[in-house]
RNA sequence: GCGGGAAUAGCUCAGCGGUAGAGCGCCAGCCUUCCAAGCUGGGGGUCGCGGGUUCGAAUCCCGUUUCCCGCUCCA
């Protein structure tokens, strides 16, 4: 499949719209429409719930955006985030020049005849003398001298710029959570392990953006610090190590709870060479999007490394006072550290469907029902039958207060199927003349109507006054279509 | 930043020097008793932007912006 699909289908549909497009759109920025803020509003919804409302272990937090430049310095940021790059001249392959020095070269040196040596990372040709500027790819290209590109926005607190204090917008919302530490931990009374969790935009200058709403500027998290006593011991190793792994496995767990087919995610160790300067282990949870494996989410043992910064640079102690031992210890951070922008498109690509229904083409979004933007759209059979429409709306109000919910009349009925097939709304409740009954031939309603299932496209006759308890088993409670449908008689298919 | 491709209606695209088009979608009306039905009508585009060539440019040339695909980085 194609990604372009899929953005064509969000702009057509409300979920992403390119950003400041009248204005002929800006590199990798994209707007979230009206469903697409519900889907993503959903997806930190589940997330926060799964992890916070669910777990007695875990607390929530929002800091704030700008912070004190000194986090930057403490972190490593200011130092490391930024990359040093060179290019080649002749093949315009662009390299790493901090990566280039680790492995040997091939130099054509002009001193000799047959001008080809293997040359060790950093050391000069015994012959020339010159060092790396020749290419290593194709051996031929000069080098340009390296470029700093740094990641990080840099951004001015003040009125006046020239006076202003230059501070950054944050490349990642971790640093909120080490900075609140103390914070948290005093005022929630919390004993390891424990774990705070945020989330909110981060910001990064990429030097390569792309792949629709995949990697942009502007970005949101969804991260957890998970605080872990280094001095435990669980099972006979060391408790960060474990804490890590039951980690890792929750996270891939998750996005397969909500839909994600377990065939396109798989988990990717980091290698040595690959690790933050920070980190002690990760694993990546990647999935397959159109344009291949990519990551959806990282998890890293952060050891100490934070905290410990943090404390030496701002001389606050961000210690936990382990009771057993007697001791103040810096705890280990476990961080699962899942991009929301990114969650919501694998959701999407992964829901995405086309079909063929009687010799049409049926394109549906098969979206966990936690997810959809829609819950319910409430449809008139017959838009010219006044009681219809005046019953349809009125059933519409009443769900509308526990789930979201939409009343279209705009087309015929397996348009207006589609039309919600399209967006991934689960449940389809049409309102036909028997709910109503015909006045003219003196018949009452029998105030039943037909719920319609996406998936299926399987049809069952509810009480309207059963509506609400049904749907509460359905999209509050999880109870699947299989067995509230089967308390109901089904209508036939055409 | 480099290389390649592209930019025409909401979407997908045709037109490639002579009055801006199609399909789908959207809106309205008629019709219609459950899966993109039919009929009629309608709205909607200074052809990404700026310059040039020409009697005449969506079309040719130059520039520019943006998007897409690669390279490098990451959530």
């Amino acid at each position: 499949m194609n990604l372009d699909v899929i953005v064509s289908l969000c702009k057509r549909r409300g979920f992403i719209f390119q950003s400041s497009e009248i204005y002929g759109g800006i590199a990798s920025c994209w707007d979230y429409g009206s469903l697409g803020v519900e889907l993503k509003n959903n997806v930190k919804r589940v997330w926060w719930r799964d992890n916070v409302y669910l777990r007695p272990d875990v607390v929530g937090l929002d800091a704030a955006i700008l912070m004190h430049p000194s986090v930057w310095k403490a972190s490593g940021h200011l130092d490391h985030f930024t990359d040093p790059m060179v290019d080649c001249r002749a093949c315009r392959r662009r390299f790493r020049a901090d990566k280039l020095d680790e492995t040997s070269w091939v130099h054509y040196c002009p001193a000799t005849k047959d001008n080809k040596f293997d040359i060790p990372a950093g050391e000069p040709c015994t012959h020339c003398g010159a060092r790396r500027t020749l290419c290593p790819a194709c051996g031929k290209g000069e080098l340009t001298p390296p470029r700093q590109f740094n990641l990080m926005f840099k951004t001015f607190m003040g009125p006046v710029e020239e006076d202003a204090a230059v501070t950054y917008l944050r490349p990642e919302t971790a640093q909120g959570i080490f900075v609140n530490f103390d914070n948290v931990l005093q005022s929630m009374r919390l004993k390891l392990p424990f774990g705070i969790a945020q989330i909110g935009k981060s910001f990064r200058n990429e030097i390569t953006p792309g792949n629709f709403i995949f990697r942009t500027h502007e970005f949101e998290q969804m991260e957890i610090e998970y605080f872990v006593n280094p001095n435990d011991v669980i099972d006979g190793r060391p408790a960060d190590e474990v804490w890590h792994e039951r980690w890792i496995e929750e996270r891939f767990a998750w996005y397969q709870r909500y839909g994600i087919r377990r065939a396109r995610l798989r988990l990717r160790e980091h290698d040595k060479e690959e690790l933050a300067h920070y980190a002690k282990r990760t694993a990546d949870v990647e999935y397959e999007f159109p344009m291949g494996w990519s990551e959806l989410e990282g998890i890293a043992n952060r050891t100490d490394f934070d905290l410990k910064q943090h404390a030496k640079t701002s001389g606050k102690a961000l210690t936990y006072f382990d009771e057993e031992r007697k001791t103040h210890v810096v705890p280990y951070a476990i961080e699962p550290s899942a991009g929301a922008d990114r969650s919501v498109l694998a959701f999407l690509v992964d829901a995405y469907r086309e079909e063929e229904v009687r010799g049409e083409k049926r394109v549906l979004l098969r979206l966990h029902a936690d997810l959809a933007p829609i819950k319910i759209a409430v449809l008139p059979l017959l838009k010219k039958r006044d009681e219809i429409v005046a019953r349809a709306r009125e059933i519409q109000g009443r769900l509308a207060r526990r789930w979201v919910s939409v009343y279209d009349d705009t087309a015929a009925i397996g348009r207006l199927y589609r039309r919600q097939d399209e967006v991934g709304t689960p449940y389809c409740v049409t309102v036909d003349v028997q709910t109503v009954g015909d006045r003219e031939r003196g018949e009452t309603g029998d105030a039943k109507v037909t719920i319609r299932e996406r998936d299926s496209m399987d049809q069952i006759r509810v009480p309207v006054a059963e509506l609400e308890t049904v749907f509460r088993e359905l999209l509050t409670d999880g109870i699947p279509w299989s067995t509230v449908g089967a308390r109901y008689p089904a209508t036939t298919k055409s």
